[in-house]
DNA sequence: CCAGGTTGGCTAAGTAGGTTAGCTTTACGG
DNA sequence: CCGTAAAGCTAACCTACTTAGCCAACCTGG
């Protein structure tokens, strides 16, 4: 029996391709063994089962996503910075129909990487709201209803949920913009 | 064999309830027939599987959640019939953690009761909106815009992925009162 | 260079969930 | 009160995940 030499990144790592080929919830352990050339349970010397797989693919993604907002935003400010950051965040989730379900799985506090990840992302849209002059209650409130209205969107894209996929990006952009104009006269209420 | 009377309508009932109980993802075919004291295959009689069974499933929650949000808003308007609305949208998914999900499921459109569901549902947003105004594309894109706030928040709340849970109903506020005013001089820009 | 030990691969076997086939028996309508 | 539609059953099989335990390939040190 030759080995192929696996360990336990380029597991994960063909698990995100396979995920974005079939779907988040179609990745199982046995296509992921025969794409790599190896049977079921050699998967288990790399990682500790199907869960395990499944957070350190939500780790691996989350690591991306923080990235690619983290750069999208760089040299930007204001609405410049959010509109970039939106699109970098919409993008990352039609590029990865597999990878991007796995970066709303809360982050295993017994792994570093996954929790400064998951730091990462959310640093990077605070950053963003720094630029509106928001601090404090105020900041956690308007990253909540940032990270709210994207996800949501992007789930809702995903799912099919929007009905015909026309002007779906004239309706993102609106809505970007509109949380553009709310962040300008932040907080929106005195409660 | 003492019948136990089922039909397919107190399968999907039970399934609904049982779903808040254990979790959308933890319900199983197994749990509910022995739920219903019957054997597991017996539920073939009344449903066709355990896809078939989560499309009833998601037609009975849409409905009932359509039904919430229209007695929410009637005899509101504006920002009223916004803010009872969109607190009934919430309070729905955490009163029925096990059915919310359920309504994110396309609608079956070989199943009238499902489509008609859907339909309501979006129509109740679709009315809340009339009465900011808009109309036609603008509503378009207000209703998914609302849409993907509400369920963005709802989601993450739900997967736990704010961390600590306090002050939820304080961002939840800011929320969709940032989306009140937005509706208020929507369109947000001429894209 | 070969002798261990470590470890990556394997097969076999068991669990849980879903599905189908086909039988039995209840319950109801004529 | 008989015949039949259908509600329930058991048995059997499939897919997916998991564990146990074996074997061989690789690496390292003597």
């Amino acid at each position: 029996m030759p080995r192929v030499g696996l360990n336990q990144q380029t597991v994960v790592r063909e698990a995100a391709r396979l995920a974005d080929e079939v779907g988040y919830h179609q990745l199982t352990l046995a296509a992921l063994a025969s794409r790599l050339g190896v049977a079921l349970p050699s998967l288990y010397k790399h990682v500790r089962g199907a869960d395990a797989l499944a957070q350190k693919l939500s780790a691996l993604a989350t690591a991306e996503l923080a990235t690619e907002l983290t750069s999208a935003a760089v040299g930007r400010s204001g609405g410049d910075a959010l509109r970039a950051m939106a699109d970098a965040y919409r993008d990352y989730a039609r590029r990865h129909p597999g990878r991007y379900p796995a970066t709303q799985q809360v982050p295993d506090p017994t792994d570093p990487e996954h929790v400064e990840a998951g730091e990462r992302a959310v640093g990077a849209i605070f950053a963003v709201l720094r630029g509106y002059g928001l601090t404090g209650d105020d900041a956690v409130d308007a990253t909540r209803a940032l990270r709210s209205a994207l996800h949501g969107f992007v789930a809702l894209e995903a799912a099919g949920g929007f009905g015909l996929p026309r002007e779906l990006d004239r309706s993102y952009h609106q809505l970007v913009a509109s949380m553009d104009i709310s962040f300008r006269s932040w907080p929106v209420t005195d409660a």
